[in-house]
DNA sequence: TTTCTTTGTGCACATTCTTGCATGATATGC
DNA sequence: GCATATCATGCAAGAATGTGCACAAAGAAA
């Protein structure tokens, strides 16, 4: 990876989020951090931004509209919970993603230096993943659905069917200790069955919102739920219910 | 290979990916990296692009940002030509659209308000039309080549195989009247074909620089092409023969 | 044809750049 | 104030680069 393109990441990162994390860099382009520090003290003498302690954020003049703009709490929290999703990953991996804005938080999140293989039916995983060059890529095809930014339909289905994964990375609509893991659609509950039932283990980050809510349709019980990651301000009670039925708890 | 045809080579790589590394153009020109370090200098020296360590990206002005965005200067010529490819377009029809910055340009280039049906292996192109209202988008899955940006393999041609299209707009890596259209990679060129077999009409936008030119692989024959779109600029000569071949020759 | 010149190319060597690690300094949170 | 995390600096190894030189191919001149 070319320093250039490092700092261009770096220049876009911070016009979309309006800060970024030395150590989140580090991991992102696969090089120490000590290589990160570098770049952001050059950029920083370029004036295109501006260091603070553990990274650095958009410089003066633009800082106070794209921070407020972008960088809504939302998109804290959920990067926050990518961060530590991650962490349950192990090289050599394959993995099912599917849709939503936290698993897109996710696979943005995923290193450059691990080799895994991805399948998903999201096109915003897909591209977030596209330029990570140890990633196998298999994009799941099917008819698209712009509510949910995924693909759906028998083709999805077919394409599932056909691979096996370690982990599922579900983007869960609904999360509930006795109902279990819910949708709002049955396309997209069918596509998620079939990734869950072809997945060793799955994986949920939820945002607290989603805690103790439940859609119509049924994806999977709660006890089939391996990792579970959680925001540090969800419920413990909540929580408990789920470790009891055998999820490892992560807070983020 | 001429050394001329390499600089070609590595403008139009700029101009596609934003940036070129010295040890990969050497392998794929099969030269030495001092020769090809002598071509990005002499381009730098006239201003073509900006050298960097490990390679060289596009020149300043340009120091842009995603991937998939930016096409330098050549960008302005792409719009043009997908302005007048959208021309022959018409409300309902079903398309195959596949890689290539064109199509991108031509999948951007796509109004809103027409009523389509498009299956591409794209993911450029699909991020392109996943906000269009009256789009239903078709993705063709498979496994996903960074190099190319699309999806190909096994599934793409199965997926290919269950759909027919009103037009194909190919992206074409060579063009020419007597060796049709050509492709730089085995398994794209099959995709291309699959795609080719399955529509009633092909149409190519093509930037002069790929006029007159050959990659190995076949996908399709020149008199298999129903709409031809150009640049102003493009030899009348090559077009006339592809026009007495039964192409409609579209100038932007 | 032979010879010379020009051009393009590859190799060897010295130089420069980049990166990761070690060390000590500084900042942050409790 | 202390433990921890983050940072700057110096240094060494490796990668990329520039330069000089030799060699081969193409064309011009004899």
């Amino acid at each position: 990876m070319l320093t250039e393109e490092r700092h261009q990441f770096i220049r876009d990162r911070l016009a979309a989020e309006g800060k970024v994390l030395a150590g989140e860099l580090a991991s992102r382009f696969g090089v120490s951090e000590d290589t990160v520090r570098r770049d952001l003290r050059e950029l920083a003498k370029a004036g295109q931004l501006r260091r603070v302690y553990g990274g650095a954020v958009a410089s003066a003049p633009f800082a106070a509209s794209t921070i407020s703009q972008r960088g809504s709490h939302a998109v804290e929290e959920k990067m926050r919970l990518a961060r530590a999703a991650v962490g349950v990953l192990a090289a050599g991996q394959t993995l099912f993603i599917d849709g939503g804005t936290t698993n897109e938080a996710i696979a943005r999140a995923i290193p450059r230096d691990i080799e895994l293989t991805v399948a998903t039916n999201s096109l915003g995983v897909a591209s977030a993943l596209a330029d990570l060059p140890l990633v196998e890529l298999i994009m799941l095809g099917g008819r698209y659905i712009r509510d949910l930014g995924t693909c759906v339909g028998g083709d999805t289905l077919a394409a599932v069917a056909q691979l096996g994964a370690d982990l599922f990375f579900l983007g869960s609509c609904g999360l509930d200790a006795s109902r279990g893991v819910t949708a709002f659609d049955s396309a997209e509950a069918e596509v998620k069955r079939a990734m869950a039932r072809n997945s060793a283990g799955i994986v949920i980050a939820a945002t607290n919102d989603k805690l103790a809510t439940a859609a119509p349709y049924r994806v999977a019980a709660a006890d089939a739920i391996r990792h579970l990651v959680v925001e540090r301000t969800a419920p413990a009670a909540i929580l408990a219910d789920f470790e009891r039925q055998g999820a490892e708890i992560h807070v983020a």
